[in-house]
DNA sequence: GTTTTTGTTAATGTAAGGTTAAATGGTAAG
DNA sequence: CTTACCATTTAACCTTACATTAACAAAAAC
């Protein structure tokens, strides 16, 4: 699997400043989703999948301590990080309560703040177990080699998929026979669940079966309005 | 199974809070049904299945206490929480008399309210074994894959089973050869008890029963007014 | 025998999924 | 700088799946 882009979502609700941090953390080879107030954060955190969250605690309608706590509640690993303009001790002290993972003031040194994400995500990345390591996968007559994105039919001619393709076929074959919620790969694969990733999951799924007619065993069946799964029959 | 929505009875007589405050539950990914007077709560809690109460405690007709009394005689379980404009003592006593997990004074701050609604969520999840996790059952000489969705005989072709149809035989399953009551069915998966959504059943029961007929052993059984019972008769 | 409940089939409306082609956007070659 | 290519998204349109409602028949209760 090539090294996907680490993903972090900036809650923050000062646009100047919300920016400024945005394109510093774009530029430094980040993804970044800004969202300007805690509502528009749970939101975006729910739809998407981030390697860390940016949340600034003075905010007007949601503060940034009851974000995080919905946060936790739908997603225990992810770190958390604040800023805030004042180092109250009672804040920090929340703020470790809802499981922070750092506290940054207000104003901060931008190269600070770089080393501390690097930080955190490197003491993650090591006790997350991490989804499924698995990337050579057999389905019926095929033979998928995930990191080398191609699909070989009884040994024959390989063929090669896109980046999306492979990543679709290799969590259908984590799930075989099972069922792989339509969620689970918007979320992890196009890292957002709405109408037109959707519809680009679809058109993928059309790829795939093309590519999957080979084996009349090996089809991909949809689970209406759960998802796919993708059977293997053995009638050998 | 994926998360069902978060059922709200929401009972208020003044009718500019009350739809202020479903809205804003709305918002928060609650289903909300809102009735405007102690009569009305009552017939509509008894037709829905609600996973939380919020009774004004000054309402015309029917007063909160009163309604809460009801409502605790056909549920011991369900979480009720008090609105009340004033914070008399005697009242608090009275209500938590009635069975209620919280209490709030208005006016309130609406996210108070929300993190309270979660609280006594979570707290009630903890201690609800939760509706049978079972999922694979054998009826007969069929298998019902629940979770999957579809229904298989003699380990032959499958059918697949839409999300009503198989909510419903997987309802008369946990209940072979015993009573199935009808109110069950409809407040637990049609979550309406009325005069529709009990012709709808009866056409799911129809289509069912089409489905069974492979296996002459296994048939739904109507017990008139009451319900209805899967029995699988052992003739071998 | 009349009313209520249940059985069954068909009609309707809406949402989800399938398919194809064109638009977009990025990247590498010319 | 322009062109050509590729992966992906967006758009349009079509098909299927599903739930509800209606309509009428049959059975049970009263």
């Amino acid at each position: 699997m090539d090294e996907q882009l680490k993903r972090i979502l900036l809650v923050e609700d000062d646009p100047n400043f919300g920016t400024v941090l945005k394109d510093y953390l774009s530029m430094n080879d980040y993804e970044v989703t800004h969202a300007k107030n805690g509502m528009e954060g749970f939101e975006k955190f729910k739809r998407g999948d981030f390697d860390l969250c940016i949340l600034d605690v003075m905010m007007p309608y949601k503060d940034g301590f009851t974000l995080a706590k919905e946060i936790r509640e739908k997603n225990a690993e992810v770190p958390i990080v604040f800023l805030t303009a004042k180092a109250m001790k009672e804040d920090v002290l929340k703020g470790y309560k809802v499981g922070a993972d750092d506290y940054l003031n207000k104003p901060f040194d931008s190269e600070v703040l770089l080393m501390k994400i690097k930080a955190i995500m490197q003491r993650k990345a090591n006790d997350t177990v991490a989804d499924s390591k698995q990337f050579e996968f057999k389905i019926g007559g095929f033979d998928l080699n995930s990191k080398l994105r191609f699909l070989t039919y009884n040994g024959g001619e390989q063929v090669k998929l896109s980046p999306k393709e492979n990543e679709l076929l290799r969590m259908l074959a984590l799930h075989e026979n099972d069922l792989m919620p339509r969620e689970l790969a918007l979320t992890k694969i196009w890292r957002d669940d709405n109408y037109f990733t959707s519809r680009s999951m679809d058109v993928y799924i059309a790829k795939l079966r093309k590519y999957l007619k080979l084996d009349p065993n090996v089809e991909i069946l949809n689970i209406h309005g759960e998802g796919f799964r993708l059977v293997v029959n053995q009638n050998d």
